[in-house]
DNA sequence: CGTGATTTTGAAGTCTTTCAACACGCGTGG
DNA sequence: CCACGCGTGTTGAAAGACTTCAAAATCACG
């Protein structure tokens, strides 16, 4: 269960998927030449342990594919996940000895890392590393503290649609369709997870998702497979403006 | 009631208290002297806002002496703080065009402003900005995310006892204080700004504050002055690890 | 087709909110 | 000097939302 297998696969940065969404979108590619020298992949099945919260951190790095969360603790064992991790996010804390954060694969998951110090020196002579992951640690905070009127403010019911609003918007983003009419996808959390990531319980989360079913919100095939067929409706529930959410 | 005076106040940056730690932290005596060309100080009364959310952002700056706080809003009234800020936290973000909070000064508050187009030019000139507003930048997303643990998973009465050590924390590092034994301070804080710090009502707010003083967990003269006689205590209230708190 | 993980559903219990009334502190003005 | 009004804070009682505990249903998979 926990034999952490981590293959190589080498790879040109041209071809990355991620290559004009991660922490290496700004570099030219003599750049990117001095990059590809020190990173390396390094592949997580479903469930693994990425990073444990208090260990040394030695690497920083991109998912590639897959998904993660990072989740924080408390002694009594109560979970709260603070982050989830898609295609193109950055792993790690430039500057940072050990990790805040326990850091889970969701699903099967590929990750292009960097030993930290190359890295860090690489950050001091690239302002195209750091201005890109000044950018993205602005969006990340940007989505944190909206996470935190859902976590605050919102009822169980708002919560749910919140979420699934939010999946079904960066769903479309990335097979770019756009995030209006009807949407079908595939939720990556089980409802544990949803309920770690939106401060609940798993059975709250269960009862929801059947009360808006129920209320013809939305539609489900097998728990998995949602299919929006009013994303305004959606929206509606989850308490935002509906303005169509104009986000990248 | 809203007449926003806004006064200029000329001073040396190598005078200002918030010199060391403020975005301007890392910058040489010359990048200083150019900073100098385009700041500005702005003054704004307890309860005024500073910037309503939607609002065209034509400055960025830092927080000079005095507390406002970074709060959402939804259509029926509900509003979660998403940010406190202290002296020296910066405000407004580089390359967005328009707030996407609403600032309020909570006490009588000092702002060293930049036109937000120069700053962005001078951003670019002079990597020292760019890397310590990363650096505060991911100081603040790890603020966050441990303020959604306190949002998702503490109960009422944990979720005062962190804000309270949050603030005595704060309290001692300004005052250059160590943050054990016996702590002294004023909330600055109502206990409306409190429930909407911490996503409850005023009144359990109320409630639980008085329950900590039966508990001799904290003791209070008036409202707002707060003695924490034994601050491992306070912390194992709020369900935190009491390592002491290793902060800068 | 059985086994364990995941999910749903029910019933009771708990915590927080809601609504309401009252107390306190403070400045204004009679 | 004291009454008044207003913002702020406290407290009580009832209602409500979510959790907890328990059991059954469904799904994934060998």
């Amino acid at each position: 269960m926990l034999n952490e297998r981590s293959l190589t696969v080498s790879q040109d940065c041209a071809e990355c998927p991620i290559r004009h969404r991660a922490v290496c979108a700004r570099c030219e590619s003599d750049e990117l030449e001095r990059l590809e020298e020190i990173k390396y992949y390094r592949k997580f099945e479903a469930g693994q342990t990425v990073i444990w919260s208090g260990d040394r951190m030695d690497f920083v790095g991109s998912v590639v594919s897959g998904i993660a969360t990072l989740t924080q603790t408390m002694e009594d064992g109560r979970t709260q996940m603070v982050g989830l991790l898609l295609p193109s996010d950055f792993v790690g804390r430039p500057g940072r000895a050990s990790a805040a954060y326990d850091v889970v694969a969701t699903t099967d998951l590929v990750m292009c890392c960097f030993r930290k110090s190359p890295f860090e020196e690489m950050m001091r002579q690239t302002p195209h590393i750091a201005q890109r992951l000044l950018e993205m640690t602005l969006d990340e905070l940007d989505a944190a503290r909206e996470w935190m009127l859902v976590l605050g403010r919102k009822t169980a019911r708002e919560k749910i649609a919140s979420l699934l609003s939010i999946i079904a918007r960066r769903d479309a983003s990335i097979n770019m369709r756009t995030a209006t009419g009807t949407l079908v996808f595939d939720l990556p959390l089980t409802r544990e997870a949803m309920a770690d990531y939106l401060g609940l319980t798993l059975e709250t989360v269960s009862r929801q998702i059947s009360a808006l079913k129920k209320d013809g919100v939305i539609e489900l095939e097998g728990k998995r497979h949602v299919t929006i067929p009013d994303m305004a409706r959606l929206l509606d529930e989850a308490g935002d403006d509906s303005d169509g959410g104009m986000f990248a």
